[in-house]
DNA sequence: CAATGGTGTGCACATTTGAGCATGGCTACC
DNA sequence: GGTAGCCATGCTCAAATGTGCACACCATTG
């Protein structure tokens, strides 16, 4: 057995030549083979280092029946911020290609962040057929920072050819009646509805804390920002801020924030969520426990961070 | 890459359904694989722990242009003592059943001593159908301790229904000119022109020292041995013995030796030299350096030690 | 002593894989 | 703007490999 191993993984023979040289035939080197391989006398190995990323993949894809998910190597950097952007870019880039891999048609809802615009900058022209990009989320900042949100939503249109449709109104507002009423309006409603038709969405996560998008732009001040910390909140999914158990955190707040509710995204046939850099492992987890991402995208830090916690 | 290594060879799908899953010709997964396996990102190897015994084998033949060679496994024992008897038992038993797989025909040639009469036990009847058993060598003993050579040559001859024929003769005389003298013996003479003849031969190697089967058999006194020791002997084949270079070690000594010389030996098709417990290694890498031997079935400390010292 | 069942073996056939070659896109260089 | 060379890709065809089946061998059992 282990002869007729060395011959054929060694030295490459066939399985023909094998059995000529011990004089057997081919049908029992092939059954010697497979003996040697049951009984792991030989052992078939994957040594490349990034192997551990496929695995990653693969126990995100099984632990939360994924379509699929991508993880990607983030080489250290020298300080905490660099760390934070290279993945940013890493992942964004990852995003965009399997964005493109999986070409999507028909209508594609968009979230809005600094993750969002990365992917947006690495989507190459004609990346796919789509007929229409559709903001999921409100974004309209009345803070001095920007949201960008635009930006994002013209630049999936641009590389694409698709029309697009913006959402009107800040993400999280004063009042549940004020949202009703914003969603009532033509202007926003229309968006909301096409945002629900979508069978596509790409969104990203953001992590909650004073460095916060929500927090920067406006959008959420002191008073929410410490009910959210006392109720469990690790981050949002567009503008819906999760515990980690993948649960709206404060349903208070979130009867206050515009935009298209967790249990319509659920429902899309393609959800893509990307997640990336440090800290982001909670949100993460928290937003695949809710079921309302198909297609994971992410690093290897997050990746692990959420395996391991799971 | 990696995911198709992982796919083929972890998930064991063809070619064809990784190509599928990754959305690929099965052509580009073929190449993937041989890309994998050339960049070395995956690994193909023997762990069985026998596995040695396969490398020493092949060392041997490479080294020393042998036809084939058998390496066994001797398990520890408590004493050195039983070390030996279990050696010699699993090298007879291996050489017995090599000598049954190489099939030899015409005559076959054999030698004696211990290692011999363990080899003769183990051969199972209808072995081979040669017809002629002959001895190579003398081996009449004047001691009390008897050589045991003709059961040698009996056993070989009753497990395969041929013929045999002694060597009535001393292994070693006094003089050249008495071993010249019983060599133009008709009784002596015709067996050592049948073991010229024949084309298959088979002989163990034994060790110089005060329990050599030599010196225990009266064939050389104190004399010689110092002489031997002198002249760097390691040890014997057929009686004549070798330097640690493969060459006649006291050609005084070998003018007196009777049976088949060393370079008839080489000449043949078929030499099976058997080599079996602790300290052989010297004469073994002797005996394998002269050339007469092709088929080599040893343990696996003297093929080691082989090894190490070529 | 026949019947039985398990095991190993070789064979015909289907599937899988590899090798060589043509094609087409891309780049770099005129 | 052309063009030569390179590389990746997919194809055809042949080789290599796996599979189900029939048969032989052996030991056990009624």
């Amino acid at each position: 057995m282990l002869r007729a191993a060395q011959l054929y993984y060694r030295l490459h023979l066939t399985q023909d030549q094998v059995g000529e040289r011990l004089g057997v035939s081919r049908f029992k080197v092939g059954r010697l083979l497979d003996r040697a391989l049951r009984e792991s006398a030989v052992r078939i190995e994957i040594v490349h280092p990034d192997i551990r990323l496929v695995e990653l993949e693969d126990g995100l894809v099984a632990r939360f029946g994924l379509r699929s998910a991508v993880v990607v190597d983030v080489p250290p950097t020298a300080s905490e911020q660099d760390q934070e952007l290279l993945a940013r870019e890493r992942v964004a880039t990852a995003a965009a290609a399997q964005l493109t891999a999986l070409r999507p048609t028909g209508a594609i809802g968009v979230s809005w962040g600094r993750t969002m615009l990365e992917v947006a900058a690495h989507l190459r022209p004609g990346w796919t057929a789509a007929s229409e990009i559709v903001q999921l989320n409100g974004a309209m900042s009345r803070s001095a920072r920007p949201t960008r949100a635009q930006e994002v939503v013209e630049q999936f249109g641009l590389t694409s050819g698709a029309a697009i449709q913006l959402m009107p109104a800040p993400a999280i507002v004063g009042s549940p009646e004020l949202r009703e009423a914003l969603e009532q309006d033509p202007s926003i409603g229309e968006t909301l509805a096409a945002a629900r038709a979508a069978e596509t969405a790409v969104f990203s996560m953001g992590v909650l804390g004073t460095e916060s998008v929500h927090v920067a732009s406006g959008f959420i001040g002191d008073p929410d920002l410490a009910a959210l910390g006392e109720a469990g909140a690790v981050g949002d999914v567009l503008g819906r801020f999760l515990a980690i158990d993948g649960r709206i955190a404060l349903p208070s707040l979130d009867r206050r924030t515009i935009g298209l509710p967790l249990e319509e995204l659920r429902a899309k046939t393609l959800t893509v969520g990307v997640a990336a850099g440090p800290g982001r492992g909670s949100i993460a987890l928290a937003a695949l426990r809710s079921g309302c991402i198909n297609v994971m995208v992410t690093d290897e830090e997050t990746a692990t961070w959420v395996i391991d916690h799971e």
